[in-house]
Formats: structure tokens, C-alpha cells, sequence
DNA sequence: ATATAATTGTGATTGTTTTCACAGCGTTAG
DNA sequence: CTAACGCTGTGAAAACAATCACAATTATAT
């Protein structure tokens, strides 16, 4: 199983969802430039991130929209329902089960888990909340390997070590610090700050370029 | 003013938080090794990021804490207060709201915008919301250049047109598509499908990797 | 039938980011 | 006073990612 870079699965899976809107407008082909303009690439990497999922167009017609979809699929998706369990209920965690709910029905969040008794037992978008001491025994039994953190900073290692120890080995983490895992576990940061401020900084920056100019 | 990486910028971000709290400890001196430990980098690179800030350590002592944290606000921060405009006060805007709430002083969520009417005028974790129409007075008026944008994909681009065309020329984006910017906007894409799907996908191949072994 | 035009697929190149490796330097120990 | 240690700062190398550029391809027009 050759290695995928991690940009490439970002670009494929706005690939897709591109793919995805143009289908639902009825267009069968698309080229690589147009693609590429849509998604704010290159064309030339378009056609190199294709040829990683190893699918073929067409030098006059371009890429076959709907074959293409499903290519990036067999790639990026399980053969069956990948279930995910979000750790944290608070107002970023009821944000993050709103924002899935219903999206995609084979990449489905579907446990949550928190240490508040008043949320225990609720059902939030769709996604029953069980207490954390529950995590371990559900998580096991439905063997999810994919979590999203959500709890505040200080609960987050106890959380992920709880995750690891069932054999969850993909994590989304919106805590705002650095997570401890074993090198065969795969963590993806969603830092807030981090962002803001490099948004606030590039934004500063281009601000005083276009006052220096006037 | 020479070009710094927006990688760099993003672990100088998470280099200070950690040096905080280092320092909230008592902690005066630190190893790039300590350092690099903690943010999951590497000491060489905490070190070339060090240099990129123009900050010198001690052979022998290490990095000087609290005049690191200087260093590194003096390259990142504001001289003054930089305010942030959020639009779109939904599920997602407030539990931004809430997550930036009483943070950092001098960075901000100064004023958010929604088109729904019975959200206007409420203060929500600190911040009133006006009046999508009002946008384009009230984020010029106060000079804001940096917006962070958590309306619905269909009303993401028209929200960014009203951003830039007053000036705004840093967004950080939680809409799941591209947004159409000018070259001298800096765009951060914090896309929770995109990365929930990159999660998903190296869990499970780790996952059957692991399988495979047994 | 043949020429034309536009696109794909990809080796080669360029550019960027990270790591290596070591000189130089205070501090400490003998 | 001298040696040894363990760190920083940084030129050089390696690894990684994006772009270029062009042969191969196939539909269309003549």
C-alpha cells in the first residue's frame, strides 16, 4: 500500500465535493484546468493528484465526472460505514455534531461522550451522548478507529489516552495543545489561535504593505 | 520586511503558548530540545524558527523564557489592538465566540454580523451582533483587516466580497469552499470536512495495517 | 485521409521546508 | 589554567512538494 501525502487527500477530498456540485448540475466531463481553477490549484497538480488515485481521462473530453467521484472513493473511503466518536460536548462539540449531522452517511459521527451528567443521555443532532466512563467499552465494541477531540485543553491528553488505549488511531484535536500519541497514530490539529493569529498576521502585514504604497 | 512562512508563523504561535506556560511555572530558562519536545517538532527546527524571530539564546542557559515570549509578540502581534470581524453568528460563529472569549486581549472579536434578525443587537460571550448590512460601515469605520467567516458554503463568497471590498485582507474560513479572493487576501481554509476525512482516511489505513500484522 | 487543436500523463526541474552536522562558545570541573 | 561538556547558530544536504514542458492521444474540421 503506497504511501499518500497528507495535502493530497485535502485536495482530493475538495476534489470531490467540486466533482460532486457539478454532477448534481448534470455536467458529465471536466478538464483539468477547470477543475483546477475551482479549487484554487494548479492545473498541473490536479492531474498529478488524479494520477495518484490512478484514474485516467480523456485528452479531449477531460476527466468523466461521475467515474471520478467514485475513483477518489475507492481511495479515501471505507468499503463499509466508518463511525466516528466525538469526546466533548460543549458549545464547539454541539457546533462540530451540528455541522455533520447528515452530511455523509458512510463517514457518520456516532457516539459522543461527556463528563456532564445534564448532557449524558441527551440526544444532540442526531448523536446520543454517553459519560465518558462509558468511552472505552463503546468505542471497542463498535471498533471506531477516527475521534474528534473537543473537550478544553486540560481533559484532552486524559481523553486521548483513553481513545489510543481502545485502538482509535486517527484524531481530529480542536484543543489547544499538543497531543502525546504513539508515532502509528495519526493526529490532525484544528488550533484556533494558532490560526487566528496567522491570519491576524499575514492580514497585518498586507495592511501596512498597502499603507507604505499609498 | 522579509517573508516568513506561514508554517513558521503557526509554531511561533504554538511556541509562545507553550513558553507561557512555562513561564506561568516559574520556569526562566529552556533547551530548544525541551522546547521542541513539547510542541512535537524537532530542536533544529525550534531553533531555525528562533532565528527567523531574530532572537539569540545562550549556549549554556538556552532560550531566555519571558524574553523569548517578547521576541516573539514583537514579530506576530500588533503594536496596538487588532480587532477581528466574525459573520455568521450560527452554531459554529458562537462557539467561536465562546472559544475566543476573554483570550487575548489585544486580538480580538470586536463586532459579528448575521442577517437574522433575532440575533442582531443580542450580545453573545462578549460581542454585539449587527446587521449584515451594517458591515461594510461598522468594519471600515473601525479599521478591521481581519475576519473570520462561519456563514453557510452558499452565502460564504457574497460575505467575502462585502470583507474585501472594505479592506479586510485576512479571513479565516470555516465555509466548506473556496473562496475568490484577491492575491494580497491571505485566506486560511479550516475546512472540518476536508479534515475529518484525512483523519478518517489514515485511521483506517493504520488500522488495517494493524490487521495485517496479526 | 490528413491536418489541427486542445488536452492528458509524466519525466525533469524548480522551489520550499526540514534535517544534518559541526564550528563556536560559555560554563563547569579538574 | 586547561579540558571537557552540551548547548546554540547556521551553512550544506536531503527530503518533500509544486510546476514546467512536452510527447502522446483523440476528437473535429477540412
Amino acid at each position: 500500500m503506497f504511501r499518500v501525502p497528507d495535502k493530497v487527500v485535502a485536495r482530493l477530498s475538495l476534489y470531490r465535493r467540486l466533482l460532486s456540485a457539478l454532477a448534481a448540475e448534470n455536467v458529465e466531463y471536466v478538464y483539468s484546468h477547470q477543475l483546477a481553477k475551482a479549487a484554487g490549484a494548479s492545473a498541473a497538480q490536479v492531474r498529478r493528484d488524479v494520477m495518484i488515485v490512478g484514474f485516467t481521462g480523456s485528452p479531449t473530453r477531460g476527466y468523466e465526472i461521475r467515474e471520478l467521484i467514485k475513483a477518489i472513493g475507492r481511495l479515501l473511503d471505507a468499503a463499509d460505514i466508518q463511525e466516528v466518536a466525538l469526546v466533548g460536548v460543549g458549545n464547539l462539540g454541539r457546533a462540530i455534531l451540528a455541522y455533520f449531522a447528515g452530511r455523509r452517511p458512510n463517514l457518520r459521527i456516532a457516539v459522543s461522550f461527556d463528563k456532564d451528567p445534564a448532557k449524558v443521555d441527551r440526544v444532540i443532532h442526531g448523536c446520543r451522548c454517553y459519560p465518558i466512563e462509558q468511552l472505552q467499552t463503546m468505542v471497542a465494541e463498535r471498533q471506531i478507529d477516527t475521534a474528534i477531540v473537543a473537550v478544553p485543553a486540560d481533559q484532552a491528553q486524559h481523553a486521548v489516552d483513553l481513545l489510543v488505549g481502545t485502538g482509535v488511531c486517527g484524531l481530529l484535536n480542536f484543543a489547544p495543545v499538543r497531543l502525546r500519541v504513539p508515532p502509528s497514530v495519526f493526529v490532525e490539529d484544528m488550533d484556533l489561535t494558532t490560526s487566528l493569529e496567522k491570519v491576524a498576521f499575514f492580514a497585518r502585514r498586507q495592511a501596512s504593505l498597502q499603507e507604505q504604497q499609498r
